[in-house]
DNA sequence: GCGTAATTTCAACGATAGTTGAAACATCAA
DNA sequence: TTGATGTTTCAACTATCGTTGAAATTACGC
């Protein structure tokens, strides 16, 4: 993942819309869901929705495949995973405070709850 | 982290000068760096960095000290971390395609090169 | 082929983002 | 206090984003 992708990927992601849209293809799995089935879920217009599956389309975050009459979209984990590791890179060996973001096993397990880590600010 | 406070981060680092200065301030740790060193290693007009900062700080993914004169600013771990669980979270589980980001040590493993994990794209 | 369903494309609009340079502010040394 | 250093604030400008509704496209069943 170079800067560019990162960006691309980052600024599909950081829209209300697109943000809910691609969490709930992550959450489908492979198999994804037709535009209209997504429309319907995030409450948007067709022509708006098609809108953002084009920008995450773009930005690789989102694969398309038509089945009919419908198209298909699914989440690519390759690029989510990539964006992942764009950003972390060389965190780690820093000190304590990033420990906890450089631990792929804490990374993960706050997932589950909203809570940020006890860690003291530096401030 | 909800869903605004992730568009916040997402939308302050989806930006050329934004993205490169929260790599280099997570490359070095807590202690962070003096805004003007920040900016000579960016190569980036004072004031410009001052509006990317005041961003990246308002979106919780640096945090602000002053010594002496300067300004310190480091990074946020904790945010850093709850992005990315928000980001993955609930894509466990739902086929194998997903398996490489929700596996931790897949997920980072690939940080050190740019190449993205060999899958079929869905077509 | 015809009509219909599913989705995309297009143009127009208002809103927000990023840059620049000048001015202001905050801190320190003398 | 005075001057200098480090950083932020402000106004003005251009560029890009997101929405809407209408029209066009694509694929299917009859």
């Amino acid at each position: 993942m170079d800067q560019k992708r990162a960006i691309a990927a980052l600024g599909a992601l950081a829209q209300e819309t697109r943000l809910d849209l691609f969490r709930l293809l992550v959450t489908c799995g492979p198999d994804g869901l037709p535009a209209g089935v997504i429309a319907e879920r995030l409450g948007v217009q067709p022509s708006s929705l098609s809108f953002h599956l084009a920008q995450l389309t773009h930005a690789g975050l989102i694969a398309q495949r038509r089945l009919s009459r419908q198209l298909i979209y699914s989440a690519e984990y390759g690029a989510m995973t990539e964006l992942l590791a764009y950003l972390t890179e060389n965190c780690c060996g820093r000190g304590e405070a990033c420990v906890s973001a450089c631990d792929p096993a804490d990374a993960f397990a706050i997932g589950e709850n909203d809570e940020a880590p006890a860690r003291a600010r530096v401030r």
